[in-house]
DNA sequence: GTTGTTGCAAATACTTTGCAACTAT
DNA sequence: ATAGTTGCAAAGTATTTGCAACAAC
């Protein structure tokens, strides 16, 4: 149960910890949901911190490399990340009316999952399942 | 069981028909599988056809618009298309190594989908199911 | 003849990269 | 001191768009 800092994990991966790296996830930490690069760096420079883009980009990509963000498409070609939590695995919803992205989990569908994987001869590495729905009318 | 022309299906949404998307419908047919853009502006061209990427890429807009193609996303920023099938249905298996791309069905996953959707109020419009997969070691 | 379509090149949108200055270790 | 990181602007990649010439209806 030790929940390790940004800098311990950082250094165990043989990454240097800097003030923006800690920006970043920090801020991405209190925005909370499913974020693109651009609204992290705006988020950061109202905030009044001097970052650049690259930075962002390179940072988001070092942490999601980490496992620390989990990258997510919808397919509109911009790029979310929303912080990975260990032990709580969830695929999305996306509401074609309001954009809202849902979160949901099912046991079952997980396991079929696996079995149709296992069923072709392969392992199952990660998957990206999106409903993309509608308010009932 | 009324198989329509390319030119049939054009015309009853109010488009017109044109050499340039006869063309790209019939090598994407020809070519079979998923590809993206640039690799069937790349099979116009070696064939001797005349066709601007512009037009590749409009053309394939109008025909995924109607139900022709299905796009497929795969997370490298790259849309890839295929020849949607009427009446079968399928999702996709990406192999981490390979790269190949392996079509798949389950009945029970389509409904278990529906049901989730349905839990949250929702109506469930299309939705993307992508398993990255390794081959079992 | 009208209006949609094409081709070209320029523009866009998101993301990556080269490089010199900088900073964590 | 060394090697990774930053910021900037420039480059990249995939895709879209303005517009004049053109072709379908």
């Amino acid at each position: 149960m030790e929940t390790r800092t940004l800098k311990q994990i950082l250094h165990k991966e043989g990454f240097r910890y800097t003030p923006q790296r800690q920006m970043v996830w920090d801020t991405l930490g209190k925005m909370g949901g499913h974020h693109d690069c651009e609204e992290i760096y705006d988020a950061l420079r109202e905030k009044g911190n001097r970052v650049s883009r690259a930075t962002v980009y390179r940072t988001i990509e070092v942490l999601a490399r980490n496992g620390l963000l989990k990258k997510l498409e919808v397919g509109d070609g911009v790029a979310r990340y929303e912080v990975r939590n260990e032990d709580e695995h969830h695929d999305h919803m996306i509401c074609l009316e309001t954009g809202d992205i849902i979160e949901f989990y099912d046991k079952d569908l997980e396991r079929l999952q696996e079995e149709i994987v296992q069923k072709h001869g392969y392992t199952l590495v990660r998957h990206v399942h999106q409903l993309f729905v509608r308010k009932k009318s």
